[in-house]
DNA sequence: CTATTTCGGCAACCACGTTGTCTAATTTAA
DNA sequence: TTAAATTAGACAACGTGGTTGCCGAAATAG
């Protein structure tokens, strides 16, 4: 009979398969003409969104200080992904937006993330990358994605 | 006819297990007498090895300079889960250990993780995790594990 | 024996997170 | 309506963990 494979190559294997995607994702982007793009930030713009937001709820999103968000939101300012703009209705609040490049690198992510999909159907067969994303659903919380990533592993 | 899932959706959801698994076991090992324990510290464990190693190759396996591996060597030896002695064939090699402690938390990372598999093969059923692992090594490199994790992924 | 390489440590610097404090603006309560 | 509490954003100081550059000591190649 064949043994059960050690417990711990799930878990490499689940962020390896990630990390080829990421990885993958990034070159192709690197290719289309965001070569500045880092795997962290894909996840700061869906935090973003497309309605945009300020720096308080981002970093609420995000898991991390207002001001690590601040600080964020000033270096994708510099890369010229996002603005700042002024609230009309609350003169605290700066609003913070996708500029037309940043729209762009999310709708580029989305596609290259499906041509990715379409690539591992090919090596998989869709039926078993179908049964994959089930099962994967069964066992990870289903309501919201976690957007806190990049204080999650470095942090304390 | 149902459509396929978009492409994001995948990465999200590799993530999400890794992230679901390794937040259980240090939850897990902190109830266990590691509460100062990282996400982090798992994969250089696996770098030093139980023969142990030097700070300048635990750089180049973690993928990181010679001097930040000797900065984490001080950390894990200040928590205790590592200590330094000197190679009496190379003055110069100064080589790093996992303690008595250190080992102690790799076994019980082991056990964990396959506590944690047995976990989602209760969910998934034992056939449904085989063919989840299989399909998984299909679409990752098969040879090593990228043990480069901390400069990965926040690095600018 | 000399030249080159390698190891470990030190210093300076940078990226990016933290907490604390401050001002201004808005909201809530008396 | 006025006063108090909350919220947004910015600034400073600090901690962590990465980087590069440099150094002396030890091993190795010629």
């Amino acid at each position: 009979m064949s043994s059960d494979p050690p417990g711990f190559e799930l878990p490499l294997r689940l962020f390896l398969g990630f990390r080829v995607l990421i990885d993958e994702l990034h070159a192709e982007l690197a290719r289309q003409g965001h070569p500045d793009m880092r795997p962290m930030h894909g996840f700061v713009f869906q935090a973003i969104g497309v309605d945009g937001t300020t720096a308080a709820e981002l970093g609420r999103r995000l898991g991390v200080s207002k001001q690590a968000a601040g600080k964020t939101v000033d270096a994708l300012e510099r890369l010229g992904y996002v603005e700042r703009g002024s609230d009309p209705h609350d003169a605290r609040r700066k609003v913070v937006r996708l500029t037309e490049h940043g729209v762009d690198s999310l709708v580029r992510s989305a596609r290259i993330f499906d041509e990715l999909r379409a690539r591992w159907a090919e090596t998989l067969g869709e039926e078993r990358l179908r049964a994959l994303e089930a099962d994967l659903r069964k066992v990870t919380p289903p309501d919201a994605f976690p957007l806190d990533v990049p204080g999650w592993f470095g942090g304390h």
